[in-house]
DNA sequence: ACGATATGAATGAATG
DNA sequence: CATTCATTCATATCGT
């Protein structure tokens, strides 16, 4: 059974904008008329896939600006994608998440979410990048996207700190590695003129 | 052309009186009198009245938490309902209100139904239902469903008391050394000031 | 039968 | 992190 809880999946969507993929990579299920104009993300099942892995197996539920950045880098590979279409899927899948538990139980209180902690390098297996080989050998047996070492851990606290402050601590990251016109984050500047916060 | 908005609503009389097999078995929804039971859920006549009188009697238009729950719960006396048929309903109600508002701006500016909110303190009336009492049974006593709390004029208690740069790097206690938040892209406004509407 | 409309459901984006 | 807004998809029902 089980007929329903899937619903629309437009895949990417490049009508003019920027063609990067659609090499395969989904067209899974493009039967369906997606005329997916809008300005904003569609993440296509490869992308989808990835994400979930991450959030289910690894843990992972709010990234940091340095994962969401390999996250987003990998997941360009199978379309256009920005940081912050990473950020805000980690934020409402997990919102949903608990909000879907909020209301959906009301005899049951205490039961969470199955979710077992990764245990740093239980990700051996993972297969979140098919058809792509990560250059970095990789013998560690740890994905690309995530922290080599360190990542899935505590989740950090920080999600107010990319909208908010800009504790940044400065490293001189050599991020580079990209030769793509998009530099590291499409999310490019945007300058608020709004700065106030009940604090 | 006129776009006549016709209420159609299925009065499928809970059928089941109280619950709709639901049971993927039968997919006998060619008659109308049958219970449809698709894959969504349709609210009974009653069930529309009582959230039709709890948008607009009680201005309830984003119940959160315990009040969906308590909602459900009462409108489940008169049919299947799950706690996020009452969250939709409840945000598609307000959104089509106001988008419906906002669509007819300029051809008939005949008001659209000015919800009132409740001049605080003025939920005592908690008879959502009435012409009939809904039978208190005899245990479960969420028939309050009118007064589930002040909301309306902020009873919501935000509680947004966060540390803003509180970016704890705990955890890392691998061999990394510290973690660095290298770079950040700031999610804070994205003053795209884009929004095409194509229709 | 088909198109339009209505509405439940889902999710990206944004705000507080 | 919780809540909300905006869009879009999916399907049902009605009108023609």
């Amino acid at each position: 059974m089980v007929p329903h809880q899937q619903q629309q999946q437009q895949q990417q969507n490049q009508l003019g904008s920027n063609d990067q993929d659609s090499s395969g990579g989904d067209s899974g299920k493009g039967s369906i008329l997606c005329r997916q104009s809008s300005t904003r993300w569609s993440p296509t099942t490869e992308q989808i896939r990835i994400l979930k892995e991450l959030y289910y197996n690894n843990g992972v539920r709010s990234p940091s600006g340095d994962q969401i950045q390999r996250i987003s880098a990998t997941l360009r590979q199978y379309g256009k994608i920005e940081g912050k279409n990473v950020f805000y899927w980690f934020q409402n899948h997990k919102a949903r998440e608990r909000q879907k538990t909020r209301l959906s139980s009301s005899t049951t209180h205490h039961h969470h979410v199955p979710m077992h902690k990764p245990t740093s390098s239980t990700l051996a297996n993972n297969n979140i990048a098919p058809g792509y080989s990560p250059s970095s050998s990789s013998s560690t047996g740890v994905i690309t996207v995530g922290q080599i070492g360190n990542f899935g851990y505590g989740s950090i606290t920080m999600e107010k700190s990319f909208r908010e402050c800009s504790i940044s601590a400065y490293g001189s990251r050599t991020e580079s590695a990209y030769s793509s016109p998009y530099d590291f984050f499409e999310t490019k500047r945007f300058i608020n003129g709004k700065h106030e916060e009940g604090q």
